[in-house]
RNA sequence: GGUGAGGUAGCUCAGCUGGUUAGAGCGCAGGACUCAUAAUCCUGAGGUCGUGAGUUCAAGUCUCACUCUCACUACCA
């Protein structure tokens, strides 16, 4: 056993989730808590909601009400379609929470004492009509390489050239389309990656466990050379710019941190308040002097996160030289497409979470996404495919086989474990197939490889029907009872197993299925020692224990659903 | 523009350091069974591995060029 702990990308606050978002990061870390914790391992998983930056102010400001309002409303929005979606988060935090603010003062306090934080002055747009100073994408004007007329300040989408927001002709806010824009000095805090470039590389070049996606992204910034990045904003709405005594450094007024700055502090701040809440301590899961050491510590994000959490979290942790943990293993993402393209919400295109939870259950989506992540390259959501997932893999492999099972042993054996027969031929096969799949799976979680863990566990369940074929218990029956018992024992035996490994993928029917078959629940962990204790599966329940048959477990998705959901959410072409 | 990732069956994807007839699931066709959510089980058809060249006894796998998709490109997060 050992402790593992768990963070998976911030969702950002500007409002619910889509599928993506979901399939990138905080799913696959849900699973895999799960899972680790079936394992019998010490499970911390930590994620918040990330509340600063521009987009928050604006959305608030477009939803006329204070920001912190604003912020406190869509985090309990964003808590709750989690927890519908089953999220297991030992905390769901929020980066605005007082702990964080404490946590990264307190970073930025020590970096500079190292010589890694400076002051400098840069240029940057502000608008009077807005009273705020604008980030490059939200200046647009004509580009000056093409004339496209809504070119951004970041760059043109019309001809894909790399901006600057002075070089745009004829300015405007994107906020307020005002031309009352202007250029100002302003001073901001850098923080001085350059400086630790090697350390950064000695440690990138000693990972393992990280997927290319994600040591080639952060060896290509490196190859590059680090600049230093600016860690303040001239914002409201965010952490105060503070000296030691608390009190706000001069010229820092209406300035706070950078939102990529404190985001990833609060993976550490939001222990140290689930800490409080728990009434235990945080130290030993992030201070390698009080036992971090032994932690083992996986992020899970989208590709679009990766140099942040390989490059620029690193600096701050490595750069205070404090003792804290870093990161072991991540596990980077692209993106679930929307047949092939973008999710986009002005277009109609896709789905957020809270509505997927209005069309389907949880189950349902947790299993399809999980097992068509987007784990080597973007991956593309259909309606079909999701009907294909549900209707084929849960209706009709894992649900059919409880259902088939189950009925058949209420309807001839009193809906009780029998007794009577011997284990032969099918049996042996039978245990074979565990005996290779059920390793393999448990080696497929481990390395967090989610497409093939859930292929294994489909064909797990599938194995469960081809015993059945081959066991066949109704035509036993007609002649020899005891060797119908055979059959009829094994597959009650399967559907315990099934319900057991489901638990990390869809926790809802695995519950329904372990109830049913009156499983407690400290029997439900996976205690798969070695090859004598997977053969003793098939024949674990005790004889004469009353199962029942659960409800349908699946209901299938019709094609005249698949027809109101994309008129609704929209769909191919 | 630069960098990275990807382009493999109708669809969604596996294929590690190059090695005999390129795999899975879905879909499709045929058969078996009847306990079950018209479910399940078996068999089969289906691919010039983005394009072109090169290295090699041997290339989906290595090299080069080209092409398409996606991401990042440091003040969106």
């Amino acid at each position: 056993m050992s402790k593992i702990l768990i963070t998976s990308a911030l969702p950002y606050i500007n409002g619910v989730k889509h599928l993506g978002n979901l399939a990138g990061s905080m799913l696959p870390a849900d699973v895999y808590a799960r899972a680790m914790r079936l394992m019998g391992h010490e499970v911390l998983y930590i994620c918040a909601t990330d509340e600063h930056g521009t987009p928050a102010e604006l959305a608030a400001q477009a939803a006329e009400v204070e920001v912190a309002a604003y912020c406190e409303q869509m985090h309990e929005a964003q808590k709750a379609a989690g927890e519908q979606f089953k999220l297991s988060y030992d905390y769901f935090g929020r980066s605005s929470a007082p702990s964080n603010h404490a946590l990264t003062q307190h970073f930025a306090h020590v970096l500079e004492e190292k010589g890694l934080i400076e002051e400098r002055v840069s240029q940057q747009v502000y608008s009077n009509a807005d009273g705020r100073f604008l980030p490059d994408r939200y200046v647009e004007g004509t580009c000056p390489n093409c004339e496209f007329e809504k070119a951004r300040g970041d760059q043109c989408d019309n001809c894909g050239k790399l901006l600057d927001p002075i070089d745009l002709i004829d300015p405007y806010s994107a906020v307020s389309g005002s031309k009352d824009v202007e250029v100002r000095d302003t001073n901001h805090l850098y923080l001085k990656q350059s400086v630790l470039s090697d350390d950064l590389r000695k440690w990138v070049n000693a990972s393992e466990g990280w997927p290319p996606l994600a040591s080639s992204i952060a060896l290509k910034w490196l190859d590059e050379g680090l600049r230093d990045r600016s860690i303040t904003r001239d914002l409201s709405w965010g952490i105060p710019v503070t000296n030691k005594d608390g009190s706000i450094r001069k010229g820092f007024e209406g300035k706070v941190f950078y939102v990529w700055f404190d985001a990833p502090i609060e993976y550490i701040a939001a222990t140290q308040d689930w800490a409080a809440e728990n009434k235990t301590e945080w130290e030993s899961w992030w201070r390698t002097d009080k036992g971090a050491d032994d932690v083992q510590y996986v992020q899970f994000m989208g590709k679009d996160n990766v140099a942040f959490h390989t490059l620029s979290f690193p600096t701050t942790i490595i750069g205070s030289g404090e003792p804290w943990k870093l990161v072991d293993q991540l596990k980077a993402f692209n993106w679930v497409t929307w047949y092939g393209g973008k999710f986009s919400t002005s277009e109609k295109r896709g789905v957020f979470m809270d509505q997927a939870l209005d069309i389907a259950p949880s189950d349902y989506w947790r299993w399809h996404l999980i097992a068509n992540a987007p784990e080597s390259s973007d991956a593309a959501f259909t309606w079909e495919e999701f009907q294909a997932s549900v209707n084929s893999d849960l209706a009709n492999v894992l649900g059919n086989f409880v259902n088939r099972i189950t009925k058949y042993a209420a309807g001839k054996f009193d809906g009780k474990v029998p007794a009577g027969g011997e284990n032969g031929e099918a049996e042996d096969w039978l245990v074979k197939e565990l005996e290779t799949r059920i390793p393999q799976l448990i080696s497929y979680y481990e390395a967090r490889e989610f497409r093939k863990a859930m292929a294994e566990t489909r064909a797990i369940w599938a194995a469960g029907n081809e015993y059945l074929t081959q066991a066949a218990p109704w035509t036993h029956y007609k002649t020899d009872v005891d060797q119908a018992a055979v059959g009829v024992r094994a597959g009650l035996n399967l559907v315990v197993l099934f319900g057991i490994l489901a638990q990390p993928i869809i926790p809802d029917a695995a519950e329904k299925i372990l109830a049913a078959m009156n499983i407690p629940e400290g029997n439900r962990t996976w205690n798969f020692g070695g090859a004598e204790s997977i053969a003793q599966l098939i024949d674990a329940l005790p004889v004469g224990l009353e199962i029942g048959a659960p409800d349908v477990l699946f209901t299938k998705i019709e094609d005249s659903d698949i027809e109101a959901w994309t008129e609704r959410f929209g769909g191919g072409q």
